[in-house]
DNA sequence: TACCAATTGCAAATAATTCTCAGGTATCCG
DNA sequence: CGGATACCTGAGAATTATTTGCAATTGGTA
């Protein structure tokens, strides 16, 4: 069930070194978890760590927000604050792919969409600022149809 | 130093009206502290709760979450889920005011910025799948040029 | 003015996330 | 090949933002 990614894995790899820090069991595990997930699944840290346990490569669920968080940092993964009293994770998707969400409030249903200009705004405004982007997420806030009649 | 503003107050007081809900002292204190904060201004709850003291209009700290949880919902506020481990609230801008985010994850420097577009794009797509919009927002994670140096 | 649901303050509870620290382990170097 | 060093992990305790339960209070209405 654990299928490797061995390109992505070998970038992520690189970066790691360049920091001074190592690829390890644990990181290949959280990686491949993502990569083997479908898109529009937003993982919890406790999601993620129920789901290495299932795939016969537990860890400490330390160790999952460690990593989650190291992840985010270097851009690999993308940290989501929906409408929820924890943070998701998915891949951070390539620019030419990158996707935004909608979600209700209320009940948390939360769709994905796409938005080619969001994007380009992104990279325009960090670089008229001097940032280096890591990820830029457009979240709309709404109700949706259900929630809204039972008000 | 309070100052209210009649208008905002009163369109406020009718939405909670709608609701069976009332409107009260503490209420509107809180209000009148986000209308008379600059824009760029992102207040935590324990912001809220100090600047509330300072002003003579003192109130419990469950008081400020209940308020900044409701008027959030109603669209009156807007929860900003920026680089820290705690919300942050501002007024939720008239949608010809919008504005959105730029963020260091290292230091937390926030930039505010405009775009047009952003706005009709969230009205478009939460109009396309029947939701009702509340808050819209960009939020651009990245490291600023300080932050790009030192790592 | 009396009534009643909504609201508040306080303290206790909750839950996500981080921290501490002791025991591993990869990597580098001589 | 060892040994030194720095990184990493697991386990559980600690932290901290936020929520909740409850008794007392209050706003808005009849
Ligand atoms: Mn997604
Ligand atoms: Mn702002
Ligand atoms: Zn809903
Ligand atoms: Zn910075």
């Amino acid at each position: 069930m654990v299928m490797e990614n061995p390109h992505q894995t070998n970038v992520v790899k690189g970066a790691l070194h360049e920091r001074g820090l190592r690829m390890t069991p644990q990181r290949i595990s959280i990686l491949s978890l993502f990569h083997n997930s479908s898109s529009g699944d937003h993982l919890s840290a406790d999601d993620v760590h129920q789901r290495l346990t299932q795939n016969e490569t537990p860890m400490s669920l330390s160790t999952v927000y460690r990593t989650l968080h190291l992840m985010s940092q270097m851009g690999v993964l993308r940290e989501l604050e929906l409408a929820e009293d924890h943070k998701h994770y998915e891949l951070n998707p390539r620019s030419d792919e990158s996707h935004h969400h909608l979600v209700c409030i209320r009940c948390t249903k939360t769709i994905e969409f796409k938005s080619e200009t969001m994007q380009k705004v992104g990279e325009k405004v960090a670089k008229g600022s001097g940032f280096a982007l890591l990820d830029c997420q457009l979240v709309i806030h709404a109700l949706c149809p259900v929630c809204q009649r039972s008000m």
